[in-house]
DNA sequence: TTCCAAGTTTAATTCAAGTGAAATCGGAGC
DNA sequence: GCTCCGATTTCACTTGAATTAAACTTGGAA
């Protein structure tokens, strides 16, 4: 069965946010994929009655993906987050360009390629940006991660994600020195959610930074003594 | 701009037509593509009217590439050629199953993509069937070959291209151990187009093998002494 | 019970590509 | 120059995917 890739962008859609609420409401998809919600609905009731049933939708009470659905949604994001890696570490491209490259391969990697992807790059479980890689029978890779929004005051942790929603963020942080893998200490943190300032660790020049909410919630923390 | 991949295959299409006769003809390109004659006019209409002008159309006397759209043209093929030579290289998939992959991922790689496959690769001047693979500049790599049918009995020459229409003639060739770099000598030919009967060097147990017509028109060797 | 934001229906539109059948063109041969 | 046939074009549609504006329901909070 071949679909196209606007179905493919729906359940991927679907996918993520049913992390939030689920099901999913007509708006919420609408504003995530940046259509009107007619549109929405009128591809839920297509999805709904496809041969192979994807989504369950009821009128009014939104959309959840079947057993079926999910499987592809998880391929296909399987396939970005391969992609995104591979492009880095096999092709040497930057952090931040790999995403918009990978939002269009996604759709046209075979299965089998994606696997060979994943075998030379010796069945990585994280992407560049920390996201973990569905494995082929559409298991994720477990880890304790915590928002840096969530950490105290004296806490440190090592940088295992920064969630990859928009491309200048990423090269603002990169820019700080704030990479997967990179230790970053809290110095301390502004009250009524105020700025977070953090140092890197090992200190290079004491540099300082203030980070926003914004930011601060795109970064994700594995905790460490210190 | 942003061309189709349908405008981008036509473009492909009456590049290699181009070759061999020029204009190419409505009926030419319409029995390669597989689309009715009357798709092909409309279509050439069209790239007509583009704003960067793609290609010279007269109505009945066929169509020609602009500078502009043999540069688009070659551009495809350039991505084509090196697509495939990755996924081999580097992913070591198969000598037949790259062509089909290649072919979809042709147009979605971006410019910056290639060549960073191009230079992990160390800039190759042919691709895994020996096809020249165009630089970024638009130039083919020169390359004397001949093709195996002009062979006469008794000469040798090293397989360099063997053309990739047809992935089961290609795993046929490949099944024989006849592969860019092996060797071949021409033990005899048949008469009015016969069959050509070759031996691999080093002939590996005095295996003679007798090719047809069309699998010999497929390859092309460089002549050695021997 | 009312009311309105959220969701749905309707009736289109747009765009890209393709088709069969009928009309037409143009060059080869008389 | 004329005729004719195959190649080509025109015409009028079809398909298919995706989208929309505007009018309409609906569910559930107050």
């Amino acid at each position: 069965m071949i679909l196209s890739e606007s179905i493919e962008d729906y359940l991927k859609a679907i996918y993520t946010l049913q992390e939030k609420e689920s099901p999913v409401s007509t708006s919420a998809l609408a504003a995530r994929l940046q259509v009107a919600p007619a549109s929405v609905t009128q591809m839920l009731k297509k999805l709904d009655l496809m041969k192979p049933h994807l989504v369950r939708y009821k009128k009014h009470h939104g959309v959840e993906l079947t057993p079926h659905g999910e499987k592809i949604a998880v391929e296909v994001i399987r396939h970005h987050r391969l992609i995104e890696l591979f492009l880095q570490q096999a092709l040497g491209m930057s952090w931040d360009e790999v995403d918009r490259e990978a939002e269009r391969l996604e759709h046209v990697v075979s299965p089998h390629l994606a696997d060979r992807m994943a075998h030379v790059l010796g069945n990585p479980q994280f992407d560049p940006h920390g996201d973990p890689i569905p494995q082929k029978d559409g298991s994720f890779p477990v880890s304790d991660l915590m928002c840096l929004l969530k950490l105290e005051a004296g806490q440190s942790g090592v940088v295992r994600r920064v969630r990859d929603a928009d491309p200048e963020l990423l090269r603002y942080v990169a820019g700080l020195g704030i990479v997967p893998g990179s230790q970053i200490h809290v110095v301390d943190k502004g009250p009524f959610d105020g700025p977070i300032h953090v140092r890197l660790h090992p200190a290079n020049g004491q540099e300082q930074y203030a980070l926003g909410q914004t930011v601060a919630s795109q970064i994700f923390v594995e905790l460490v003594a210190g």
